[in-house]
DNA sequence: TTTAGCACTCGAATATGCAGAGTGCTAAGA
DNA sequence: TCTTAGCACTCTGCATATTCGAGTGCTAAA
């Protein structure tokens, strides 16, 4: 990351307006403007002093000469790194979030689509959600049901809470007790066991078994290492108007490019809420494009992301708040019902976070 | 369904041709460029005069006086009611589109989504797939599975090949022996049950049982009367640039307005492929829009969607194929896989229709 | 360091003129 | 009765010119 330059109060203060200005209307502001519109104490052509050093500096560009200012990339980088970390959603709009997950079944993939569905609202953007995966899956339980003839119907549960579903076609019709007692012994050896396990342990088993735990094995290779095993999308809507969202609804489309720049955010580790403005040059598909995006989970070895995308002129206070309360929530969620480990068993209801600041 | 006026041969044949011209350029079309692209053996004031004519019938309209002529929605619809039946896509295009099916997993949503991507690259429209769905769904397997405390997670198979999962919290905590109990008397209970049938035998439980028959009930109930469970969409980058779609994206996002435009058009229980114009004045959400669909599955008994969505100007015979090829594939699918009455269980392997036109 | 004043620049909006494509209509021909 | 040629008319799209206003940069004074 760049360095940022230093910045005396009042220019970081005429940069926190100008963003703020140029998000509201979305036209360049003017160093008038900026005077008359917010009560500044200074003189119009004092301000214009200040928003050359800071166009000099590169946090503020003009479209031409003798233009208003509009905020560069960097300008909103400066400006989010400055963003205190205590803004907070207002309580009515959390408390409806809330109420909403609480109406939800203990789903996971509910919870997903809930989490989608609110970000876009709330943030009125798109936003998506990516299902919580460990870093390695386990097998937790393999179910073996006959349909007709030599098919067969395999369940897997993975350690994520995920159930993953396969057709079979076995080479000779068997019934359903044989599938019951191969399931049976599968669930026996390879309980809690990840990828690299089942492979060393494939020799003892008999053809039949064998062909089972293939496909078993193919299914956890497939969701192994943080592949983007399922998404949840919402509120395209919402950028539709925006120019130069169009790559950024490519992006959301095409599973591979997500996929990509998920694994390269989230390397970086950073357990907060992380905002990937204009694609940092690093994604050209976000270009013009804004993604608010923060991991919920066991934090390192459980967990799945939580994101909004829409244009760079967005209000990033309000929609990182947003992000993060979500996120949380669907922490709170994951850490309750699906993470083995669990310490605390015996309470059984939805997290509540009653202890949240009144506003 | 609006009577359609008794036209000539060649005014018929004029009307094609604007729609071809105005479908391949955009531009309003004139009658000139009629006669000299198209090669017509008569002269341009002929073919005014026949404009003319399609005008007074509204199939064909013009943006200002003395501009060119283009289709109306009634005139896109004369044109897809004569639309032979027999075109067929180009036959390497059917091959890739067979491959792919082929490479997938044996997975109904691996083919949803397979048909959706399919159908948007083929018909570059926005497309979506709903899972087939019995017009009653039925039992037949469940599964309890003991995670940590008091938590259990449920595993619900349909008769449709779903696979529903659902957390469970009970009063007390229990051995996995215990859940297998309960899970296995179910299961000879309400195997191949609907959601009557099983709420007849609710007396016949205990309070355990009871329990999870209850939630068991809630999804069949929520599965039941065809609303949309599940839905895979692709594509819509296809349609971003057009103007009028914006409505169409919404309603591609909006469960229940799709559930409700899908639950009319179906209701019409035309076998074939649906082409719903502009809307047909039924739904602002499609106005300048095309929906073309079709039912895949067992018909009237088990049953999902195929559909793609594009601007009212688009190549209705190629689109109108794509949709029917692959809807026929998906049936084929359904057919083998996931029909519980499959009279052939013989031969396992995907359909090939191999006896198709070869072009 | 801040401020007032002023000339300058550029974009958005508006008006004008022109070329081209297309129409409607009429009268003559098949 | 249907088709065709001819002609006047209409309207769009495009380019050019003009004006208006917001905003800037610079300089000199406070």
């Amino acid at each position: 990351m760049a360095e940022l330059q230093p910045l005396t109060d009042r220019q970081e203060n005429i940069l926190a307006l100008v963003i703020k200005a140029y998000i509201e209307t979305g036209h360049s502001v003017g160093s008038k403007t900026l005077v008359e519109d917010f009560g500044l104490e200074v003189s119009s052509a004092t301000v214009r002093n200040d928003l050359n050093v800071l166009g000099e500096l590169g946090y503020v560009a003009q479209l031409h000469t003798s233009a208003g200012r509009i905020p560069t990339e960097k300008g909103y980088r400066y400006f989010v790194q400055r963003l205190s970390g205590d803004f907070h959603l207002p309580l009515h709009e959390r408390q409806m979030i809330r109420h909403q997950f609480h109406q939800a079944r203990l789903d996971i993939e509910q919870w997903m689509k809930l989490a989608a569905a609110t970000l876009a609202r709330t943030a009125r953007s798109a936003s998506f959600v990516t299902a919580p995966v460990a870093r390695a899956n386990r097998y937790r339980h393999l179910q073996l049901i006959s349909t007709h003839g030599r098919l067969v119907l395999m369940i897997l549960v993975l350690s994520s809470g995920e159930v993953k579903q396969q057709m079979l076609a076995l080479a000779e019709t068997l019934p359903q007790s044989r599938l019951s007692t191969v399931a049976d012994r599968l669930n026996s050896l390879f309980v809690d066991r990840d990828y690299d396990d089942i492979l060393t342990r494939l020799g003892q088993l008999d053809t039949l078994e064998e062909e089972v735990t293939r496909l078993v094995l193919d299914i956890l290779k497939s969701t192994d290492n943080r592949p983007i095993s399922s998404v949840y999308r919402d509120g395209l809507v919402n950028i539709l108007d925006d120019e130069g969202t169009r790559h950024a609804i490519h992006l959301l489309e095409e599973r591979t490019l997500l996929a990509g720049v998920l694994a390269e955010t989230e390397a970086q580790g950073s357990d907060g809420v992380q905002v990937v403005i204009g694609g940092d040059g690093r994604w050209e598909e976000l270009r013009d494009c804004t993604m608010i995006l923060a991991r919920y989970g066991v934090t390192d070895d459980f967990y799945g992301t939580v994101a909004v995308v829409g244009p760079t002129r967005m209000p990033y206070d309000r929609n990182v708040a947003a992000v993060r309360y979500v996120a949380d929530l669907m922490s709170g969620f994951v850490y309750e019902y699906y993470s083995q480990e669990a310490a605390k068993p015996s309470v059984v209801s939805l997290p509540t976070y009653e202890d949240e600041p009144s506003d």
